[in-house]
DNA sequence: CTGGGGAAGGGGCCC
DNA sequence: TGGGCCCCTTCCCCA
């Protein structure tokens, strides 16, 4: 991550002297009135409009190809370093840059992007629980299954343009998100202008590279989505859209999930969705509108979000029926949709699964950064906070983590065990060893 | 320039 | 739920 870089407000969270330990659970909070500035600003696409301040991550969206953007756009996440980036793909692409500033100072603020092409008014009353367009894990883990919700459920945000353009147009914009339309704090529509594309889902399309983090995080950082209406609301806001930015999104894989599918399990899941478009709307949406906020406003998006919720369901069916027959708590009953791997609660299934689908439901209140599970968000924020509660014996080196420790203790004790079966090279580490053997013995 | 190595970040799994 | 652990990757430094 560039340490060398981090001289922003990485560093700026050095341990105090004297204390040796570091107390991790602090939330955290630096509140750059950000409570007020998420329901007044909107930056979609933060590629260069960041707050300095927030130097941890900034150098990463700044076109050098951070591991999480550059994953989300191009789709090499996961992928071996033998494929390497192609510099193409890591190339700035022609995002959607919706830098929207407010305006008139109100709530209700008229908002204008940064530039002034092709306008694009969008009326949008926007609830954004999460990035990867989570719907409530409390319903999704709900249901005929005992084991405790998840913390965040996704389902991925797929879409073909042209039934995009179907049915987010016109008059569709009432019937946006009907699951939401019951709650002012979580309705989502989308007033489109005739020719003008979707832009509330290409708002989506963005919010799947991160740039909901902001509305999200209060939520999903606390590992609880119930707290609807808290924060994430943006009332009224006209957006004007401009640039020839592609308002694209289809089933491209860049668009894909969080682009942190593994290998192929995008295309897989792209297969796999477009299979049963005929689901009923899952009962969840019914129980509770808010909990669909994050629905795309369209059919299309409807029926993506209904399959994945299906999946809950597949599991739910797997557990009520592979599981009926079986009193042990601890045997894997429950099966991940995509791999067939078993685990022994749906909640597992659901997260596991997020390993497929890309969902990080936990995003980082300081930067763009969100993750599949809540610890992923509490130790990464060890970065902000500096907390290093693992210090070395030998050299009073401190560690965030102590994997990291445990590491480096290796340059105490001169370990290499990893040693190449070839010649006998000895390496500290694992990667050390492969690359050695991939370029002097073309294995690995 | 190349390769080894240190540090640090995220992902994922297991307990 | 959280910690431990491992893996992978990236950045950086240095010989």
């Amino acid at each position: 991550m560039a340490r060398g870089q981090l001289t922003g407000g990485h560093r700026s969270f050095v341990k105090p002297v004297g204390h040796n330990t570091w107390i991790d659970d602090q939330p955290d909070t630096v509140d750059e009135g950000s409570g007020t500035s998420i329901q007044h600003v909107i930056v979609i696409e933060s590629a260069d409009a960041e707050d300095p301040g927030h130097g941890v991550k900034q150098h990463r969206s700044e076109g050098e190809g951070p591991r999480q953007s550059g994953d989300i756009q191009t789709g090499v996440a996961g992928a071996p370093y033998e494929t390497m980036e192609d510099p193409t793909t890591s190339a700035p692409q022609p995002r959607t840059r919706l830098s929207i500033t407010e305006v008139s100072g109100r709530p209700d603020a008229v908002l204008k992007s940064e530039t002034d092409t092709k306008p694009l008014t969008v009326t949008q009353r926007l609830l954004h629980r999460g990035s990867d367009h989570i719907s409530d894990p409390e319903r999704l883990g709900q249901g005929p299954l005992s084991c405790p919700p998840a913390s965040g459920s996704e389902y991925l945000p797929v879409f073909h343009q042209s039934q995009r353009m179907v049915h987010s147009r016109g008059d569709g914009y009432g019937d946006a998100l009907d699951t939401g339309g019951d709650d002012p704090s979580c309705s989502y529509t989308t007033e489109m202008g005739p020719g003008n594309m979707p832009l509330g889902l290409e708002t989506q399309t963005d919010l799947s590279k991160g740039d909901w983090n902001q509305y999200s995080s209060s939520l999903h950082s606390e590992g609880c989505l119930d707290k609807k209406g808290e924060v994430i609301v943006i009332d009224e806001v006209t957006v004007k859209m401009e640039g020839d930015a592609p308002l694209t999104w289809n089933a491209d894989k860049t668009h894909l999930g969080e682009g942190h599918s593994q290998g192929n399990t995008r295309d897989f899941l792209e297969t796999k969705i477009n299979v049963a478009t005929h689901s009923h709307l899952h009962a969840f949406r019914d129980r509770d509108s808010v909990s669909t906020s994050m629905a795309p406003s369209n059919s299309q998006g409807r029926i993506l979000f209904d399959q994945v919720l299906n999946s809950n369901d597949r599991a739910g069916a797997q557990a009520q029926g592979v599981g009926a027959t079986s009193g042990n708590s601890k045997e894997k009953r429950f099966f991940c949709m995509f791999c067939n791997k078993g685990f022994s609660c749906p909640q597992k299934v659901e997260i596991h699964q997020r390993v497929h689908t890309g969902g990080k439901p936990f995003s980082c209140t300081q930067c763009q950064m969100r993750f599949a599970q809540a610890r992923g968000l509490k130790r990464h924020q060890r970065v902000h906070t500096g907390v290093k509660p693992y210090s070395c014996p030998q050299c009073e080196k401190r560690f965030s983590r102590q994997d990291h420790l445990k590491m480096h203790l290796k340059v105490h004790t001169g370990e290499k065990p990893f040693a190449c079966m070839h010649c006998g090279k000895r390496f500290s580490e694992r990667r050390y060893l492969r690359i050695h053997q991939q370029k002097n013995h073309s294995t690995g």
